[in-house]
DNA sequence: TTACTATATTACTCAAAAAGAATATAAGGG
DNA sequence: CCCTTATATTCTTTTTGAGTAATATAGTAA
């Protein structure tokens, strides 16, 4: 049940729910996220935390950056079930097709020295 | 976007999951529901009307009591997935499987009578 | 009508969660 | 070592959500 919770807690936020869409279609650092949904750099870390701590993303470390990926979800049904159909849900979303159509011109070294 | 928020808020109370596992077995008024799962009855309409905005729960009026059920989800394509999932996740959860198990001794008119 | 019962709603309290500001940590380059 | 940069953490404020108590509504029967 808790970590059914935990899932289910991590996706009902829109900002969370963004940073898994936009993860699908690319592993990206925190200040990527951070500028694609345009909140804070704290503010980031701490969603990715939450969407770590239910096996919905993980990261790998590259130096200074840490670039978070979306799991398998081979750890929880719910996971990947869920990740399975997020990957068509909330394509024709508004607020998501803004932010995927974004993706193209992120670009890590421009954003991340400021 | 919002429909799919209201989707996986409506599930992330425990609460409000035992009574979409329970109304699977059986449909059920406030008071039996309310019973089952050992809540009050104000708390018990409350979550079913967050239930009921989601599209995971409907009702129907006889007499005084209100029959609560699952929707098919029909009208929403996050319901109907997540409630053909729901049906199989949790089953070995320890507090569902208690709960479940006491449905065929709730008695309607023994517990409605107070 | 009055009385009774099942449910819904309102007002309130308390705890959890989200966002911002400031600070700390970690990794690399000089 | 110091300095810079990307990220994480802590602290605080504000908002949201769960639970309770009291009240209102609706349906039934007398």
């Amino acid at each position: 049940m808790k970590s059914f919770i935990k899932v289910m807690k991590a996706l009902s936020d829109p900002n969370r729910v963004k940073i898994v869409k936009v993860l699908q279609h690319k592993t990206m650092c925190v200040c990527e996220l951070r500028a694609a949904l345009e909140i804070s750099q704290p503010n980031a870390s701490k969603h990715l935390k939450i969407l770590e701590e239910a096996g919905l993303v993980d990261y790998r470390k590259d130096g200074l950056w840490v670039n978070y990926h979306l799991t398998d979800g081979i750890n929880s049904p719910y996971v990947a079930s869920i990740m399975g159909n997020l990957k068509h849900w909330l394509e024709d979303d508004p607020e998501i097709a803004e932010l995927v159509g974004k993706i193209p011109f992120l670009n890590r070294e421009e954003l991340c020295r400021q």
